[in-house]
DNA sequence: ACTAGCCCCTGGGAGC
DNA sequence: TGCTCCCAGGGGCTAG
């Protein structure tokens, strides 16, 4: 599911492809997607808008268009872009898209595109998101605010002293604090447990007794966890992929995400999997002891 | 102001 | 083989 890492590298992936260029034509295949404004405004007002910059604030993609305005798409579990040219089959409902993308494998993929921007050599940006979770936003420069006012600082930004004094004033568990978007924005179910397992640090550990030597492993796990992440273009270990229908490198380096009942990476320990705040946690129970 | 819990959605895997 | 059931989960929303 795309956390910081994965959503960077579609901004990065989106920087290379789409700068520059002007939105032509707009498919909307899941109107539910699009919150800001109603759907059939938002298509009358990006069409032959010019994408001038992207970029990304926690796990939001911000694309700024010309006319002041901003595209946001968060995607939530599922989504991702794939950059290919797409044909719609069927019609009214039953409308899917078939994609020339470049390889087999992704066809399936294709078809669960549900919004594409066409490009003006034909080219298509179409945003994959099987469970139809995604969000999609149009607005004014002038309004930013009001639609990321809410966020925190995002986690490759955030400097030690901003992060020690937030996880001082902290009253969550550790685990719930990693992910919560307003206090520090980026960071996701899957990073939250390697990074929490690389600082030693139990999910439920209460953080307001935590040493200031805890706090900085944290901190620095954090930074190293996400770089690295970012580095290899992310994690998948379900749908994301990068603009061309390619996977992420970062699954295979997981120390505990998804590994229930495997050994600890440190020892002869297996690792187990808890349910905090109705999510999944994974982590070894011998180097994350809960500590008072 | 804050938090716990429900809900959105679909494919995939388990169980029978 | 094929059906049904349950689970995955970020974050918006509501009730407390």
């Amino acid at each position: 599911m795309p956390e910081l890492p994965e959503v960077q590298t579609m901004v990065t992936d989106l920087k290379k492809a789409i700068i520059g260029r002007k939105i032509t034509g707009v498919w909307i295949g899941a109107p539910a997607l699009i919150k800001q404004p109603t759907a059939k405004k938002f298509k009358k007002e990006i069409m032959g808008r010019k994408l001038l910059s992207v970029g990304r604030r926690g796990k939001n993609i911000l694309i700024e268009l010309d006319r002041d305005f901003i595209l946001l798409i968060h995607p939530k579990m599922t989504g991702h872009f794939l950059l290919g040219r797409f044909r719609i089959r069927g019609r009214g409902r039953n409308e899917t898209v078939v994609g020339e993308i470049n390889e087999e494998r992704n066809k399936k993929d294709a078809s669960y595109i549900r919004l594409i921007f066409y490009l003006e050599n034909g080219e298509g940006l179409g945003l994959s998101d099987v469970r139809k979770f995604a969000k999609v936003m149009l607005f004014k420069k002038s309004e930013a605010a009001k639609f990321l006012g809410g966020l925190g600082i995002d986690a490759l930004e955030i400097k030690y002293p901003e992060f020690e004094a937030l996880i001082r004033k902290n009253k969550k568990p550790a685990k719930p604090f990693l992910m919560d978007q307003s206090r520090i924005a980026g960071v996701g179910n899957i990073y939250a447990d390697e990074i929490l397992y690389a600082a030693k640090v139990h999910p439920l550990q209460e953080t307001s007794r935590l040493s200031r030597e805890r706090i900085k492993a944290i901190f620095s796990a954090m930074k190293e966890i996400l770089n690295k992440a970012v580095r290899l273009r992310g994690t998948s270990v379900s749908d994301f992929r990068d603009i061309a229908g390619r996977e992420g490198d970062y699954a295979p380096r997981c120390a505990v995400y998804g590994r229930e009942g495997e050994f600890c990476p440190k020892g002869d320990t297996r690792i187990k999997r808890i349910t905090i705040a109705g999510r999944s946690s994974y982590f070894c129970p011998v180097e994350q002891k809960l500590s008072r």
